[in-house]
DNA sequence: GTAAATGCAAAGAATTTGCTAGCCC
DNA sequence: GGGCTAGCAAATTCTTTGCATTTAC
């Protein structure tokens, strides 16, 4: 949660924060690798995950795992919460207000040390509903 | 989210949710299958994955899946929200009450259709603060 | 009787890791 | 120069799937 020590910039590190930040889609691993791959080539796939792993563990990025097999990863690092289609699968972020006061209601109850917390919604997006009417009656 | 047809019942079905609902942790599937595999020592672990997926579909159960890579299920299929140690790994239940009106603010704020939301805190379980001090000075 | 479920094993997908060479500070 | 990183590929881990057989309703 807080840096752990120093962290080197590299290129490949540099360029991988870069796209994240050039985005406003919460992008998969797989997505980032190919778009730092147009800068930068070379790159492997693996160093992609190791940045990925290493930038959200010094708080730069958030990592972010709904009910998909696979991650997504979040350039703002800080709290807010999402809204998951159930049907399309975007993820958008919301406007409400991070509500902090919980995690010390939390501490209180458990007796805890809560440090973050996070708060997802479900459902079907806009998009999505118009077509589903279509089809509800099945 | 809405039961979807019908489900039969089988041996194996209901053993593996009675499982589930004896326990009051969150089991991972593999803990799950382990078990099952007391009362039925033939059952496959795809049947197990195939079971929870099912039951979870018919809302019998809920599938969590925080930061780790494998995903753990729930019997109480009831909204309720979770603290997750950072340290050890644990989850907790806990007795916040659910809050519903933040579904129709976000319905609201988006135009999205919300059927459900998650809220989870992160932390440092009471178990492992205690050891942590021991290693504060690192 | 028939559709749905099981068992088994093999396939899949995402992520991690070991190792050598190279780059940052 | 020393250690953190990259690149590459093999390995892991969790989960899904195909198919023949069995079972629930």
């Amino acid at each position: 949660m807080k840096p752990k020590g120093f962290i080197r910039k590299t290129k490949q590190r540099q360029v991988i924060l870069k796209v994240l930040r050039g985005t406003k889609t919460h992008p998969t691993a797989d997505w980032v690798y190919q778009e730092v791959r147009k800068e930068i080539p070379h790159i492997s796939l693996g160093t992609v995950y190791r940045n990925l792993k290493t930038l959200s563990e010094h708080g730069e990025i958030q990592e972010l795992s709904f009910g998909s097999t696979h991650s997504h990863f979040d350039a703002n690092s800080e709290n807010h919460y999402h809204f998951i289609c159930q049907k399309c699968g975007a993820i958008q972020d919301l406007d409400l207000r991070p509500m902090v006061s919980l995690e010390k209601e939390v501490e209180e109850e458990t007796g805890n040390e809560v440090y973050t917390h996070r708060l997802e919604f479900y459902g079907i997006c806009s998009a999505c509903a118009g077509e589903d009417s279509k089809t509800t009656n099945s």
